[in-house]
DNA sequence: AACCATTGACGACAGCTGTAGTCAAAAGGT
DNA sequence: ACCTTTTGACTACAGCTGTCGTCAATGGTT
């Protein structure tokens, strides 16, 4: 039950069908699979594997197995960033804060989420120059 | 010359070298993998690999090889976060700012440097509430 | 009934990463 | 000179991921 490892392209997978819910591998292989190029099985796998580290779970329905992601997308990709600031940034967040002031590829609502978050966290904290 | 991949033990050595400095496979041996329990032989093949994906290179001093890292730790750990955000991300930052909000792990100095980068890119861009 | 398409379950294989053992050459100590 | 330690270069192997091919069963079609 602990955070299960997760692949690249696993990861695209399982936000597709977070993102679209209840999926035959059928429905998969083309709306996922097809644009990229892979094959049926190949699809089919990679939705087994993430149903075997518990991302996925089916049911059988009228007939076909229907595979639905048990947490929201969101959730995934909260975990994941939370995987990789502890495992590859030795929980430090400043690498990403160096990367933010580096990359100003950012969304105005990215940047309107940020300084919320930021204020937020403000909240009960001094700010270091007073202001 | 494109970003190579890098493992996580592979980064941790990697920010080892590039955080001391020239250093032979034994003196990592001790000071890296001693700690970890690594064998000798499994830092030096790291070092190899690092070596060649180029991110670190090697000079023979008085008969022994010193490594180093290409890049300093900044630098290594910028990219990383780069790589992070295009390829499980989709570009965007937002999983990462849903994050922040959820974990409250931050220093002060984070803190300060992420609203500094905010009130950064803010800066030619109008602020959404006004305020 | 005969056939074709879809579905499921496997088995496979390559490349990357983590980890180590081994062995021969070089360096050092006595 | 001889023995011990260190160093380098390989080889190896397992687990994870990405990708498929194949085969047998199921379900529809004509």
């Amino acid at each position: 039950m602990p955070e299960q490892s997760i692949g690249e392209q696993e990861l695209a997978l399982l936000r597709y069908l977070a993102d679209g819910g209840a999926k035959t591998v059928g429905e998969v292989a083309e709306g996922f699979g097809g644009p990229r190029g892979l094959a049926r099985s190949t699809v089919l796998t990679v939705m087994e594997r993430l149903r075997r580290k518990a991302y996925v779970t089916r049911r059988l329905v009228d007939g076909v197995f229907r595979y639905t992601a048990r947490r929201s997308s969101d959730d995934v990709m909260r975990g994941l960033v939370r995987r990789f600031v502890e495992k590859n940034l030795d929980g430090s967040v400043a690498p990403f804060v160096a990367y933010l002031s580096e990359s100003p590829e950012l969304t105005d609502a990215e940047l309107d989420d940020l300084q919320d978050v930021v204020e937020r966290l403000r909240s009960g904290r001094g700010r270091k120059g007073g202001r």
